[in-house]
DNA sequence: TTGAAAGCGTTACCAC
DNA sequence: GTGGTAACGCTTTCAA
């Protein structure tokens, strides 16, 4: 049987409450008795049980962290991250994936007590403001990402700015036929300012795909460019395999345009090779440009132009905002936006 | 305050018991009660404590899965399946990344108890046998990946047999002068047996390196091509920027090879970029292949020839055995082996 | 400074 | 079938 602070306190002549004192080393004890618990912890190899003392003290020590879709190069950053920078803070982190069931990201809402954590980090899909208001009792919550809401914290890149840059990017190289790739499944307004309700369900990126659309969107509007929406790629899941198969199609049903946005790094690799196998040359024949400027993308052919943030900055801050909530439930909701900025690489070369 | 199974068996007029048995729907209850309890339950809206639980029963539903480095996209894979498996078990995952520090493998082993996990899924580094040994008690263990063992459930593809295959497929292709890329930092003999105990610390792979170093050897052996240190580069991170720079720097001190043989397909994606920054065309004039058969390698310019397996079918069995030793932990230690095969791709076409 | 005892929320044992 | 009660291992009052 794996020895309890007890057994601890028996091997050491003392009582349970002065081993806790020795192993949480806030109270003074004398260096004497120290010693002789240190000894018959190290004697027993005692371990904490972290069950007993979650039961005891209400915290576990642990965070959960969701993402849509665990399969993303992108969401393989955010976990690398979360789980270097929770580590340093004395945290574990529990993973949960949420894009194959969409209600899972309500039941990690209302239920997130249950499942051992202190807190949880969120990237949401299918989240507006009614949907926090009526979880209930929230647990300490930060949403990494874009929701309009303003009632728990929140870390993001402003996703308009960051399109209308990138997109103006291109308008700059003298593109004017551009194309994007990851547009929501069914056309909306453009602004998408409150029309958050009833979003469909299972597309992962559908708040970021809207913002992201809006800023194409404006860029094209500032250079009096009409929007032209059979340029308007959509695609459901945000994976390359589906950008391959829709750009592919694309090239065949219509005219080359002068340049491919899609809306995420891993999207336009499925692009470029959806291009190479056509026989199209990038940047010669058309431009690519990504979005998120994931490790892989100065090594795709060419060199993918995308936009770029400081991932671990977004992901220190999604974890202090949460420390906060977790010290002071209280506390007031902070939004956090980490700036962007637009890396030019070879595939929008001219 | 959240409800108890106290305050549920209040409102519903039965005892605490009575609640658990509903919510554990193990024992007969009338169905009388058993709505009476329900519709409490539904009422206060009553979300059992784990921790309490857990200190109970002494299981926390929860599974630990520890990776050498998460930003890989094989790693990537690999909790995306974990996550997605373990939830239809109903175990949650915690993760844990051991690359940055060594003796973080060792911790998990003897302090995996402490983490409020009921086992572990451990891809191994820096361990051997006497380090298994040495850990104490072990928590329910399964290692994905190799090591010379057989203490522990383990689960692998054959490293060796794989990496001669695709040796065998390059030399069938013409190829003499065959570069691998990720060989270990010290070289070492062939085999590799029982010379496992100092293996250098925090070199991701580093058992996954020897073996396929060894089976890249043996092909070479099999055909009667004597082994060149030269074309041996050793890498010490299997990361894409490390396999560029390495292979950008190879370019320019020796004459082209006749292929690049790439431990994992985000090193292939760096080599390929380094060959297509040097002006070399794949397959024209070099050929390329990888190891993981990650989702990118499809899309890479040229797709990318690789060693594929099932990776669904490997991390269910992981799970499978792990469950195993949860069940009895006196269970004897069972190795499974899945098959893998050669994916055939433009990147080696002749 | 240290010891004794209570209690966190659950489930298991044993009566009824 | 269901209700009391004890116990899991820890920390935290309160006393000594």
């Amino acid at each position: 049987m794996r020895p309890t602070v007890k057994d601890v306190a028996k091997l050491a002549g003392v009582s349970p409450k002065t081993v806790s004192n020795v192993i949480n080393g806030i109270v003074f004890v004398r260096p004497e008795t120290r010693a002789r618990v240190e000894s018959a912890l190290a004697e027993l190899d005692y371990v904490p049980n972290m069950s007993a003392r979650g039961l005891r003290n209400g915290r576990t020590g642990m965070i959960a962290l969701a993402l849509p879709d665990l399969l993303r190069p992108y969401s393989a950053e955010i976990v690398h991250l979360v789980v270097e920078l929770a580590h340093e803070r004395g945290w574990g982190v529990q993973i949960e994936q949420t894009a194959a069931e969409p209600k899972r990201e309500f039941e990690l809402l209302s239920k997130a007590r249950a499942y051992l954590v202190d807190g949880l980090i969120l990237n949401p899909v299918n989240l507006d403001d009614s949907a926090v208001l009526s979880a209930g009792p929230l647990p300490p919550l930060v949403l990494i990402g874009d929701v309009d809401q303003d009632l728990v914290s929140q870390v993001a890149i402003d996703n308009v700015a960051a399109a209308r840059d990138l997109t103006q990017h291109l308008l700059d190289r003298g593109c004017r036929r551009i194309a994007v790739v990851g547009t929501p499944e069914v056309p909306r307004g453009s602004s998408g300012a409150g029309v958050l309700a009833g979003s469909s369900a299972g597309e992962p990126g559908t708040a970021a795909s809207r913002l992201r659309t809006a800023g194409y969107r404006e860029a094209l509007a500032a250079a009096g460019i009409p929007v032209d929406p059979a340029l308007e790629i959509s695609l459901d899941r945000w994976r390359p395999e589906g950008a391959a198969t829709v750009v592919g199609k694309y090239l065949t049903e219509h005219e080359l345009p002068d340049a491919f946005f899609c809306f995420t790094d891993s999207m336009a690799a499925g692009a470029l090779s959806a291009l190479w196998s056509a026989g199209v040359r990038v940047p010669e024949q058309t431009l690519v440009a990504g979005f998120d400027n994931i490790l892989e993308s100065q090594f795709m052919i060419p060199p993918l132009t995308t936009i770029d943030f400081d991932r671990r900055e977004f992901v220190a801050a999604a974890l202090d905002l949460l420390g906060e909530r977790m010290a002071d439930k209280a506390a007031p909701p902070r939004r956090v936006m980490v700036p962007h900025r637009v890396i030019e690489r070879a595939s929008t070369a001219r």
